[in-house]
DNA sequence: ATAAATCCTTGATCTAGATCAAGACTTATC
DNA sequence: GATAAGTCTTGATCTAGATCAAGGATTTAT
């Protein structure tokens, strides 16, 4: 069933789930599930998120997005891909920024007014220390990916992913290429080149599978914040000590 | 006077007109600012601040330092230059995560550990705002300066510095060029060499002091977030509509 | 199943900014 | 006020990745 504004209470069971809403009842949620609305969006559509007319948070229920930015000659920065659960808080912004938000596929988005969110946090601590964790979540990923963009080579960008994907993602990658290009600030050319260089090295992408010669290619590539979710973190395997 | 572990009483008015106490009476604070801690830094001193052993919120009382990422090849990027009043707080970073505080001066900073924020959290809703508020600022620098470090060329880069100074510093440079070059993500050689071109258009730099022919020659560096900073913000001399 | 549209790869060339090198200016130190 | 240590500028050269171009592969539509 397609989500409406009119059948949204089957929804509070995957709403709970969420890490936004962790530590909470259905009971507590209630006043401010019973304000979500829902709005669609489809592939190739751009909106620019503002704090203005956006001043909301946004759930991704289905879908999939970017935030990008785009300067005067159309150099792209995508600053976020925005997929399934992920949470985007224009209410956040101040009111002159704004990111294009550029649809990948037809997106469903749940979302909450700022007073609704506000409230929320008046009456909740458990609910304010999770919005917390969201925005140092954001703080981090970005100085995750400043790094990443400013210091690596093209080569290393595309084993930094590569191996992402292999830890998060059990050895797949989740998006197409081009994407994934954009993400890590490089031309799809770009991208095909550092693959092949890749594959000299015992990497080989086979139709977005990851597979390995010996296992440990791409250990050299990684960061500690994604190896602590690796089945060999700190072991000898590990290059994290 | 020297701010010491003995003497931080009498440091409380200057704490209180701190954005991150913003709402807050000095009676509602009193409880979080018994548990405040100074620490010194020297120039040259690196400090790496994890979460593991710097988990807590620091405020630059005094000094200058940066927040920086080094490769193995020694390239640097600098995530954040950290003056005075700027707060830094470690325990919002993954236990895994770690940057590179670079004290440019002698530095003081005073600290709260982990347990009193989060104390102090539960027990008032202003300073979880607060929080948020600084957390949620955190994330747009990150998301404007990542669009100035991929998406401007090195004259754009250098114009858009000039502009914040211009608006936010009274046309003063705040820091050297060396240190603004590495937080622009170039070299010295390559931000003397922007600052040639932009004298060609009427923008001098005068030992630190910014000098326009026109006074208009820097508004089309701007950013609106910047902007709406600016005397002339949507006037018929700025160029955001 | 076939056509059309995307997406991806490979090769040739170009370019912005890095690197290397040397000199000029500025700021501290004795 | 001389000398030393930074910091900044200018010029020559180099290079990683972008751009341009064309062909191949994969997905989507009919």
């Amino acid at each position: 069933m397609i989500p409406s504004n009119k059948n949204l209470s089957s929804y509070r069971s995957y709403l709970l789930k969420l890490p936004i809403f962790q530590g909470l009842s259905e009971q507590q949620l209630a006043p401010l599930l019973d304000t979500m609305q829902v709005k669609q969006y489809h592939k190739g559509e751009m909106v620019s998120f503002n704090a203005d007319e956006h001043s909301k948070l946004y759930i991704n229920f289905e879908g999939l997005f970017k935030l990008s930015k785009i300067n005067e000659r159309g150099d792209e920065i995508v600053l976020r891909i925005v997929d399934k659960k992920s949470i985007v808080s224009p209410m956040h912004f101040s009111q002159y920024y704004d990111v294009v938000a550029d649809f990948i596929t037809n997106t469903t988005l749940f979302y909450f007014p700022e007073e609704s969110i506000g409230k929320m946090m008046a009456d909740n601590h458990q609910f304010s220390l999770n919005i917390v964790q969201f925005l140092a979540d954001g703080v981090q990923a970005l100085m995750l990916s400043a790094e990443v963009l400013q210091l690596k080579t093209a080569k290393e960008k595309v084993g930094w992913y590569l191996v992402h994907s292999k830890i998060s993602n059990t050895f797949e990658l989740p998006y197409s290429k081009s994407l994934i290009a954009a993400y890590l600030g490089m031309k799809p050319e770009s991208f095909s080149r550092a693959l092949g260089e890749l594959k000299k090295d015992g990497v080989i992408l086979d139709n977005k599978k990851i597979k390995l010669h010996n296992g440990d290619e791409l250990c050299g590539y990684c960061d500690p914040v994604t190896g602590s979710n690796c089945a060999f973190f700190k072991t000898s395997k590990c290059t994290h000590s």
